[in-house]
DNA sequence: CATGCGTCTGTGAGCGTTCACAGTAGAGAA
DNA sequence: TTCTCTACTGTGAACGCTCACAGACGCATG
């Protein structure tokens, strides 16, 4: 290994041609899969590659193919509401993952301001990136038209809302999220349900409430408005939330609440309300983030599985990319059971 | 705009000189900063690039000046851990719009796993990158001299430990925010004063027990080491240090835990014990996280300047690349008080 | 024996930039 | 006038790779 040499001019297919004794065109057909070069040839290349230490070089790669090789994950949030969600955390982490183990990079981008937005776009529509993962919450975000007019291959993560065009998303099931969780305060005995909905611009929002609606239907408890209060996820709208639900029905028994970090603000109103935990009220929460666990009592909830959320978004954007039409998919969620439900 | 023309062939530097009548060559200097061009020919070539909507080719550029002008963000951690500290999206998160406001794209890469690192270093080395944001609490590491001797310039989050190579980085001051803690605490009255500190490997568990232990000096107050315990930031080992700590020595009436996050847990194990914070004991945290905020009381902690150190970051490896020497940059804390101390 | 086919190999061209260099024009100095 | 200097401009040659093509070879088929 002339680690030396090789810092001061890396070998190019070159040197890995004369190394091997054969041409340039033989050393790339084994670093595009080896089809059409005989046994001997390959090992020759593939030892040749090992002496030199060579690595391809992608950007001369890129110019020729037009491909970048490369992905970028794009987070459309005005807030840093997204930045706190530790469901964001495992999602880009095992995005990274996912596509490192093939071996493409993953570009972050954030466009919170008009300006960053502006720049991002520029940068994808210029066909920097093969493809994109979006993680944008609100209706009418501008960037997905964009990106779906400029022909870029685009991934959501979960359903884009008032989307026209047809464009390709990985969701978990909301809405079976939520029946699941009012089946089970049902089953527990419960019957004055009420709810802390998330934003009705984003698709959790609508789907869990939806979810919520439908399984009080179906246990055949009456739609009660009263009983539908509406948060923005924050812990500080659990809180605020749950006072207006006190004050409009104080007899009720249980809440479902679309968010842990809402539900947390729940459990604290509850708590100087006087309300006991679960005896009083059974609490149900959203997502099994850590503070579900860390919350008292401990919060049962909803798991999402970010894992295969993940990891979907990634297979079914590289099949995007590779010409395949966009494609919906939705992931079973999980009920998990602690102290508060 | 020929939105529809640019799509199937992006413009060219070619499109752009034939556009404005001018050469390539004038079109690249307009490009690159704009010397030696007339004030007409520049006015004509940046029209012709409005009307083209040309966006320079990195490829092509990089292929030529060697550069790629991106720069990798490289986490290297055995456990998921750092993914869960809410400090680490803050420094993700500012060190990506520092290099957004430069047009440089960030690269996420981590590397967890032995294989994972492999092939980051893989790609690394290869010249893809013009630099590395390092964030790796161990000492140690492997990864900081493998960087280092392929010449990549590094910047470290916080200073790495036991690295006899000469490498750049930026830290928090950790230990005069451990000492301004324990003054606090002192001058609140505390003379029992006992520490839960970090990992002896990481930067932040040395520095701040020696912050802690310098103050105690200065003071007057006796070394005892019965005073000091470690745990692993997790919640989790704050409880059980705290546990210890109790039984060790239980007329302690203040104590400095390393982080929130454990910080939370010696709450818990007081509240457990039925002692009163602060009446009983004051607790003193670092990091000022959302933990920090959420637990009760809210703690009193030590903030670190997150949005600094990834300015600092971006700023000095950006230096770095340009050929400059590595330094070490290392920014004030401060004390944030709440009602735990 | 000619023909065709499938497998393998080398070669030239070109992807879109930047860089070094050569060259022009105009202003000022000798 | 002539020379020099500065400001500006255009041109060819790379950068390292892939792709299309042409050619060579062995083998089976007619």
């Amino acid at each position: 290994m002339n680690t030396a040499a090789s810092r001061r001019r890396p070998a190019t297919i070159h040197d890995v041609a004369r190394e091997a004794g054969v041409s340039r065109g033989t050393v790339s057909r084994v670093l595009n899969g080896g089809h059409y070069v005989s046994p001997t040839a390959k090992a020759a290349v593939e030892a040749a590659i090992r002496r030199t230490g060579y690595v391809v070089n992608r950007h001369a790669r890129s110019l020729i193919t037009g491909r970048s090789d490369s992905v970028a994950f794009l987070l459309t949030e005005p807030q840093e509401r997204f930045f706190e969600d530790p469901n964001f955390n495992v999602l880009l982490r095992a995005c990274t993952q996912a596509l490192a183990d093939r071996d493409i990079p993953l570009i972050l981008m954030i466009a919170g301001t008009e300006d960053e937005r502006r720049r991002n776009l520029r940068y994808i529509e210029a066909g920097h990136v093969d493809g994109v993962l979006l993680v944008s919450s609100h209706s009418g975000d501008p960037v997905v038209t964009r990106l779906h007019e400029a022909g870029v291959p685009v991934v959501a993560c979960g359903k884009p809302l008032g989307q026209t065009a047809r464009i390709g998303y990985v969701a978990a099931d909301d809405r079976g999220g939520a029946r699941d969780m009012v089946r089970h305060l049902y089953a527990s005995g419960r019957r004055r349900i009420a709810t802390v909905g998330g934003p009705l611009d984003t698709p959790g929002g609508v789907e869990r409430l939806a979810g919520y609606r439908e399984t009080l239907d179906e246990c055949g408890l009456p739609a009660d408005e009263t009983l539908i209060a509406t948060g923005d996820y924050s812990r500080a709208s659990g809180e605020e939330a749950a006072r207006v639900l006190l004050e409009r029905a104080p007899d009720i028994d249980a809440v479902f609440v679309a968010s842990d970090l809402m539900a947390q603000g729940v459990l604290d109103t509850l708590a100087r309300a006087g309300r006991r935990v679960p005896e009083d009220i059974a609490v149900g929460g959203f997502d099994d983030s850590p503070a579900a666990l860390s919350s008292r009592p401990a919060l049962t909830t909803i798991r999402q599985p970010w894992d295969r959320i993940s990891a979907e978004m990634v297979r079914t954007l590289l099949a995007r990319i590779a010409g395949e039409e966009p494609s919906a998919v939705i992931l079973p969620t999980a009920l998990v059971r602690r102290e508060s439900a």
